[in-house]
DNA sequence: TTTAACCTTAACGTCAACGTCATGTTTTTG
DNA sequence: CAAAAACATGACGTTGACGTTAAGGTTAAA
């Protein structure tokens, strides 16, 4: 990682300010070569450049490296896989775009929009598996420290007071 | 993956039933190498071994397996950390055992009790935030979800017998 | 006992997701 | 405008988690 102070956003005249990728890396929360990197696999494309040629990156684009390490980081999918997630989601705002301009509904767009809401429940239904699965793993945790905490307090108050060895919830220090 | 025919459980002498390195790894649903990965990282041991230096596996070693895999894929760990969350639990069970067998109580031991809590509490943390974004996700993609199948539903059903262009709830097909 | 099936260790190969130079360009700052 | 800071492209390096031979031993079945 860089140890660049920072860069700031450039404003150009429309308003919408810009980052270069120094500063886009730092607010993403990720290096440079990766937002590099993810642009060489299709992820994401730099709003624009400056003449020179230097990316210039706008606060959707951060959005959408956000959304990136989420899939990554949360549901554990590798970059092809979000590629095919992301792209489907762009077809879908561009198809939505399209039908709210001109009321066209060619059937070719409804097949894509059919696609594109298949893969999704396909994705939901992988996110809910998963999702039951670290529910499961937490109350089995829980019950895990549950246990070591009693044992811990076995150990840390040797005297009983009352005559009852067989207790097993929290009381909640 | 080998195309072994699914070796059977091999029962010694106790009554103990334990598998040949291929039927473990097809019961685990890994390959052999990954398992002589893990032994070679510390995640397991197998039970025992042949005479002449096969490994066997127990079905607990299959059950330590599971659990790897659990922590892989639902965690996210690396092997690294998954070692250090073992090792954190093997030595729970075993304290614990050591504490119900003699009722010795030495400090030594309640520190590493308390370790293994704090590891148990941090583990916990990370998961239980796993949980919320995971939360969040879903929800957000059902909202997706639902607005994909409205312009599905407007797209296929264009005529539209009632005045009210302004509806936003699934109808639950 | 002789296979055939299964297993051993050792060593090299692979693949994704970047990290890390090297070298030259662009932009910003004083 | 000159130096400093930020960036571009290209190419090679790294790391984790195995895959895949290679060259043999072990075990179960016939």
């Amino acid at each position: 990682m860089n140890t660049s102070p920072a860069g700031e956003a450039r404003p150009a005249a429309g308003g919408e300010r810009l980052f270069g990728i120094g500063a886009a890396a730092e607010r993403a929360g990720v290096s440079q070569r990766a937002l590099r990197y993810y642009q060489q696999l299709g992820l994401i494309t730099p709003q624009g450049r400056t003449p020179g040629g230097l990316r210039r990156y706008s606060q959707e684009d951060l959005a959408r490296v956000a959304r990136i390490r989420q899939l990554q980081t949360l549901l554990g999918l590798n970059l092809d896989e979000i590629a095919l997630v992301l792209r489907s989601e762009d077809r879908m705002a561009e198809i939505r775009l399209a039908y709210h301009a001109e009321r066209t509904t060619c059937a070719e767009r409804r097949d894509l929009v059919r696609e594109s809401l298949e893969l999704q429940q396909e994705l939901r239904s992988t996110v809910e598996s998963k999702r039951l699965g670290i529910e499961g793993f937490l109350t089995d945790l829980d019950a895990r420290i549950d246990r070591t905490r009693g044992l811990l307090e076995q150990m840390t108050a040797p005297a009983a007071p009352g005559p009852e060895p067989a207790s097993r919830s929290v009381v909640g220090h």
